[in-house]
DNA sequence: TTAACATTTCGATTATCATCGAAGTATGAA
DNA sequence: TTCATACTTCGATGATAATCGAAATGTTAA
């Protein structure tokens, strides 16, 4: 069941909110206090918007001790508020500190749990010009090349499809407006480009860095420069 | 330049100019009364409402006498709320009326100036599936054979390619989340159709019906079945 | 137990905004 | 001119909602 689009458009209606949300865009747990602090306002603000956003359904908490940890529902929300952004660019970043973390951003971000930004369109691209990958509607398709790609990269094809979530859907990118590689197979994907230190998270935001060593290797697997 | 989407959001949050930007979906101009009546608000009201989004520059003005008429500025608006719907489904209908409306809208309607719905999706993929059209990223491109499929409609490919605004792009459709024809070419398409009596307005919606001629000549034509 | 901390609930304040009555402007008709 | 119509501007009202101080709850650490 997905949100309603009503709900979701008046939640991100604020400011605030939209902060939080942006917060939450990376897919993992963060507590109330960090939120409220990236949103700038009070941790009694932050939590009527908190409680907001899970009576709606579009957020969940897990606590752990006197810390509560919210994160997005599922990947369908982060999709959502993903594609509700590809519809129109974003506002210019004004300072130059925003410039940077606007071309970080742009560049490579985690989109709740896989890869988009640039590197994320280029990576699926390539995917689909070495018929590693098929777009087929609004899905991918592991070609039979494919699936030893992906046994080359420690990722079990066969598994990943046997789980309930999803495959491999197409996310609509809102920076490069082209689709990216989602669902279980996007995140294994993810999973072991980090294992394999190809790419490292930038602390405090979702931007992503591809190491120099990541670069080379994806050069030379699928001709991309990133 | 496109609109921005914050304040696309933010004017769509309101009920009453949701109402009245459905009507003017058409594409067609309408007077301020006549938009009033359909939101079920005061003309003041409406006055004010439509000041409004025509500040931020989504509709426009013109004077007709005593009347003015309100328009979306243009189709890049016109898809960006229809993207915006697609995202996510409506909430059902209630009443007998609202059910046999949302039948209505669902199986055909104009968006701004070309042919949506379930019948608009249909046509869009028959085009592609008998060599007419190729889908290329967010556009189309009329192949060989396409200029001659379309000439026989009496619809100069060339002369539309030539005109200032976009030729053939893909709008999302909201009722069935797939890609129809929109753009210059999608236009040419839909006056055909009504020149041809295939296809009918449904007085006081956007909603179209294909008349039995329109069913017969499309099956033929392109093997769908309406 | 006590103190510090994370978070929420409550209540008050303030800001924003949709709504509409009343009055004003412009146009067309008689 | 005079009246009706279409629409807008102005001003008042009421509703909604974001914000934050104060106080309460619960959790950890000493």
């Amino acid at each position: 069941m997905s949100p309603d689009l009503t709900k979701v458009v008046s939640i991100l209606n604020d400011s605030s909110r939209a902060a939080i949300l942006d917060a939450l865009m990376d897919g993992k747990p963060h507590p109330a206090s960090e939120l409220a602090l990236v949103a700038k306002i009070k941790p009694q603000t932050a939590s009527f918007h908190l409680t907001k956003m899970l009576d709606i359904g579009i957020i969940d908490v897990e606590r752990h001790g006197r810390h509560r940890y919210y994160k997005l529902i599922n990947k369908e929300v982060a999709e959502l508020i993903e594609s509700l952004y590809s519809v129109s660019p974003q506002s210019k970043p004004k300072s130059f500190n925003q410039v940077h973390e606007y071309k970080q951003i742009h560049y490579a971000r985690t989109c709740y749990d896989h890869l988009a930004g640039y590197a994320g369109v280029q990576v699926t691209n390539a995917l689909s010009q070495n018929g590693v990958l098929e777009k087929q509607s609004l899905d991918f398709v592991v070609t039979k090349s494919g699936v030893d790609f992906f046994k080359s990269l420690d990722i079990d094809v066969d598994l990943q499809q046997s789980k309930r979530r999803s495959f491999a859907r197409c996310c609509l990118d809102w920076s490069e407006r082209e689709h990216h590689l989602a669902g279980a197979l996007g995140n294994s994907l993810l999973e072991s480009m980090f294992n394999r230190n190809w790419i490292r998270r930038i602390p405090k935001t979702r931007a992503i860095e591809v190491t120099v060593e990541g670069k080379r290797e994806m050069n030379e697997l699928l001709s991309i420069e990133l």
